[in-house]
DNA sequence: AAATATATGATTGAAATCAATCATATAAGT
DNA sequence: ACTTATATGATTGATTTCAATCATATATTT
């Protein structure tokens, strides 16, 4: 029977997002995973290798993309000229025998891609992005993880135990995402992602917000920071769009 | 018609090594483009599953992981027949809801491999080897990782932060590897990773350690742990192999 | 040099997979 | 409300894939 377009829609989307995690699924899972028939599953597929999403093999697909984190690397295409951008605004800050922390989210990791053409010596890392580690895995940076709890869609680890992994460092400049930000501060939507941005902001020097102009004026449902925090902006959101939003022109490096 | 084991060996890494390469190959291609028989291909893969450098589909085989972890990568297909059939022996101690510590290594990474058919329900594995949650994580075990030091070659997390955050937990079976075994007790080269191992051993409530028969006798720079502790050692060697090497026969899983 | 072991390709019957077709229930269009 | 379009599950016969078996040539061992 038929059934409406966004069901189908959305159901093929949630396959796709399956595909990028599993990497590759026997048709029979599929079917088991959406409660499909297997005719639907094949047609499914049928469509998804259409548009380039998935790729198929006798007996089931596979995602030819697999960064091993994947929703991760879903979000990482999107504005990463600009989230680059951003980031190399952080470069200057970074000097020799410094410690960065890189936050998880993805323009965080934009920084991380910059870093090892920009050769700064004896620099230490700590992060709690699984992506970032990967990223700078086998280069020369001295690398530093914090335990805690994997959120495996997010790729990165959260939790009490990465909090308190955090207070056992001196940081000096913490490079943090975030949803949103509005005249009342900053913002992020899960609670355990901020404690643990907050305790980087204590043990930190000074700490960066990475913002593209879109999130300027939205809020989450934490809040990180209020503008007294010290927290500095980075974005390239014009006077007009940060005037328009009232965030106050405090601490901040546009470009 | 027979030939030589370095030829087969070379074919079959050259196999891994462009499946690698192009994530998925399907069987006809790797037929034509080796030059072998289709039979002798489904041979290869059957092998290369088994060392667990591939995955098979229906038609053809693609690689499961990046190659990130490198040297690691080149350790692992050593022996791995025999360093699963090990692991195997550590899942009936892993009852659902329990908390396991998988160590860096080989040994201990083909535990890993084992976990995601075993299905045990609530599982939580704690861990301090990238290998590790790589394999892991987007499964459906709960995963959780040590902080600490990256050692880029070796791809585990060491350090006195490691060590701190092993003591926040209490583990259930502790699975750890080890260069070598004497009537002294349990070796391994670096002091780092014993001084870790330890703190493992202290916050667990059993320990083993999986050793390959070839390592039975040898003994490395640091000692690990004396028979009396409480280790458990589960090994494929023989009867005659652990008496001339004069290990004690106290607790002791032999297959 | 002789005996043994084994890697290979071919073959084969069984099982799995595939695309196509069909009836039907329900969404979308009028 | 009525008609049309289509998404779905079931079925089917053709095709593909699989593991097992076998004969053979050549490595390896004795």
């Amino acid at each position: 029977m038929r059934v409406a377009k966004n069901v189908v829609e959305a159901r093929r989307q949630l396959l796709a997002d399956l595909l990028q995690n599993q990497r590759y699924l026997p048709l029979e899972q599929i079917c088991s995973r959406l409660s499909i028939s297997e005719a639907t599953a094949r047609r499914d597929l049928v469509e998804l290798q259409k548009s380039g999403r998935i790729k198929r093999t006798p007996g089931g697909a596979f995602t030819e993309f697999s960064d091993k984190f994947p929703s991760f690397a879903e979000r990482l295409g999107r504005d990463s000229d600009r989230k680059n951008a951003l980031a190399r605004q952080i470069l200057p800050h970074l000097s020799s025998g410094s410690t960065v922390y890189i936050d998880g989210g993805t323009t965080p990791y934009a920084l991380a891609r910059l870093l090892p053409e920009a050769e700064i010596p004896g620099l230490k890392v700590v992060t709690n992005s699984l992506p970032v580690v990967e990223l700078l895995s086998g280069g020369d940076v001295s690398l530093h993880i914090l335990g805690g709890d994997l959120v495996a869609r997010q790729s990165l680890l959260i939790g009490e135990r990465a909090v308190r992994a955090m207070r056992d460092w001196k940081i000096d400049v913490s490079v943090l995402g975030a949803e949103g930000v509005t005249k009342g501060g900053f913002w992020n939507s899960a609670l355990e992602v901020v404690a643990l941005q907050k305790a980087a902001m204590a043990n930190s020097k000074r700490s960066f917000v990475l913002l593209i102009a879109e999130k300027i004026g939205h809020r989450a449902g934490a809040q990180l920071a209020s503008w007294e925090c010290g927290l500095e902006l980075i974005t390239d959101a014009t006077e007009r769009q940060l005037a328009s939003a009232r965030i106050p022109s405090l601490k901040m490096e546009r470009i």
